[in-house]
DNA sequence: CTAGTTTCGAACAATTCAGTTATAAACCAT
DNA sequence: ATGGTTTATAACTGAATTGTTCGAAACTAG
């Protein structure tokens, strides 16, 4: 089964799509973890044969960074989405903790996430600062976010951006671990609006202060 | 009839306690997750040899089982103990969630915690069920507390307590996954006190009279 | 001290697993 | 077609892991 490339290289084509593999590889981390996955699984998992697997991508934990990698940039653009497209924080914030969840919940993948629910128990030392900064990130986002509501005038000036984005992150990787403990999405997206509304001010009117 | 006070049994006695090698093991899970430790790392951990493992726990599936009730059992004392002991609501949640961070960040054991961050990635039926049902527990004490605020006129009737109780604990395991992350101990304790900020209304007060 | 019972320590075979190595296949260029 | 190049299929090797076995050790009872 060869797959059409435009650009024609000597020897044999590859029968699989490298970046196709790395999603197929997403979903095995995402069922069974890391060290609960052989190299069986990923062959089985990606479609690409065990040699193959090795001189292409190398060994499991350099195929689980790149799995992280895209999955990070793939959730990064559309949590980046989710959160500066909308025009009113509240939005803002529920779409956010919306696509955390339903993607947390997707069909056709075990539920979770790799960076929230996988990745923390991987005791490699990359692993680990790939998770870290992936939170540091989204957190800067959403306090960007928060920041931008007070410059419209949707939050009063001394709402707390810093402690509140926090707080969104943490809700966040809370559905996200009960998504992965099998907490149905209907659930879920009902807890993620509730949370939407704790962390914003009651009244989404004009500011209260001076 | 005899009195078996005296537990002097014929045979070699054992080198170990099984209480106290439990609680080792709990360390190894903690440090390794499920599928990271090999039946080796239990027996190096534990302080038990192998046969003696096999035949007073039984296999790896065996040991975590317990070594997860065992924890499970401590924990939910302790969080009972924190909720139900203060008399202010505020004092509760406080130190239910300060609980929640010291012991997922506590020194000579990795941080982390049994039921939050490992149990949810076991594929076993079993623990996924003590997993969901230990949340549910935990959910539930949450909300009695923000109960019996109201009762006590802490809080005003209409609190939605059932909705609070649910984000406590998801904040409670975003603090406990940033703690498996590698987040120190001080930064999670201040989030946990802005996280009851953010749960309880501003006034910890008696409603104002007129 | 001897017999009986249980545990401990070392080592065992069977299985699984990771990473590599032939050998055949598919493609391009001539 | 023929040679050169890259990949796929299958099998292989060595190491790790699991669960068990066997003799020695430790304790009680008589």
């Amino acid at each position: 089964m060869t797959v059409q490339n435009h650009r024609r290289v000597p020897g044999r084509p590859r029968s699989f799509d490298e970046r196709h593999a790395l999603e197929k590889a997403i979903r095995v981390f995402r069922s069974k973890g890391y060290d609960g996955v052989t190299i069986d699984d990923l062959v089985v998992g990606m479609g690409v044969g065990r040699p193959s697997l090795y001189s292409v991508f190398g060994d499991k934990r350099a195929v689980f960074l790149r799995a992280l990698r895209a999955y990070g940039e793939e959730k990064g653009a559309l949590a980046a989405k989710a959160l500066f497209a909308p025009t009113t924080v509240r939005d803002s914030l529920t779409g956010f903790l919306r696509h955390a969840v339903e993607t947390a919940t997707e069909e056709g993948s075990a539920p979770g996430c790799l960076i929230i629910c996988v990745a923390p128990l991987v005791s490699d030392p990359e692993v680990r600062q790939f998770a870290q900064d992936a939170a540091a990130a989204a957190t800067a986002q959403v306090e960007r976010r928060l920041r931008d509501g007070i410059r419209a005038g949707e939050l009063p000036d001394n709402f707390p951006v810093s402690a509140r984005a926090i707080q969104v992150m943490d809700l966040g990787r809370g559905l996200t671990m009960r998504a992965q403990m099998g907490a149905p999405r209907k659930v879920l997206l009902r807890d993620a609006e509730d949370a939407v509304d704790l962390v914003l001010p009651p009244a989404a009117s004009t500011t209260p202060g001076g």
